[in-house]
DNA sequence: CTAATAGATTTGTATAAACAAATTTTGTCT
DNA sequence: AGACAAAATTTGTTTATACAAATCTATTAG
């Protein structure tokens, strides 16, 4: 293959695996009535072992970078996967926590997902994924 | 960097990479007022040189799998963008076209975009990005 | 201490997408 | 040709997202 249009093809083939790995993801998610958005809030919080968060931190760590967090953890409040707690003493700002029931929803989900994960990479050996992670990580960390 | 969770870090990479992809070109996109999937379809409409496409083939090729096509084509259509036709002779399914005014759209894009690609890959050398391509090449394509 | 300001969060509204069901079209068989 | 089955397209409805404006919190200056 040649390199006319590298770029291009390059940066297609980015979106296109990006799609891909959100639709697996996505099918995962979907008998769990959970978006992958709201599954990686989750993670995100289950990440910070009890210390609250708000909903900046949440923001700035979310992949989607959507420009409404508020409603998105409304709905995982709905779904008594989180819970929003006011701190009277100080007054700070809102602070988010995981539930129970939404630690116990990821418990049965990381098996699932860990196997999707796989499935997205079957076509690359083990060195392949080293090197695609080595290439990714230099252009999402170069913010 | 370990392998422990080798998978899981290349995904999450594999999502913020295609999400990077998505915000810098929509932001390119955004003065012109269309959609990075609405550029996408009319992408695959000028590939087609004049040769008109049914909504089937344009879903075939479209990089966002999504459930609805029509409208996406409608909303070109609202903007003289693209034009449906329907062969009385034959009675086929209805075809797709690129507009003049498409086509003036997009070689006036080609520039923008071609920059807002090289901006996303400036982290990787040629090389790299080759690399990169190779490999997900593979993903994509293995379906 | 109060007002002013900047930053964070929420709400309102318009637009887009997902999902399911209905309609239309195409191909095949009798 | 007519009827059925399968596939493609459209439509209705619900849900999610984007964007802008409004509200609220905390911090700083007077």
């Amino acid at each position: 293959m040649g390199n006319l249009d590298l770029a291009k093809n390059t940066v297609v083939g980015i979106l296109k695996t990006g799609c891909k790995a959100e639709e697996f993801l996505g099918n995962t998610l979907k008998p769990f009535k959970i978006s992958l958005q709201q599954f990686n809030v989750l993670r995100i919080l289950r990440g910070r072992k009890g210390i609250p968060a708000n909903l900046q931190t949440v923001q700035k760590r979310m992949i989607h970078k959507m420009s409404n967090t508020t409603r998105l953890i409304d709905k995982l409040i709905d779904k008594k996967l989180v819970k929003r707690k006011i701190c009277k003493d100080n007054r700070r700002k809102i602070e988010i926590f995981i539930t129970q029931e939404g630690l116990d929803l990821l418990s049965q989900l990381d098996a699932l997902i860990q196997k999707t994960e796989a499935e997205i990479l079957v076509p690359l050996s083990l060195e392949e994924q080293k090197n695609l992670r080595h290439l990714i990580n230099k252009i999402t960390l170069s913010r």
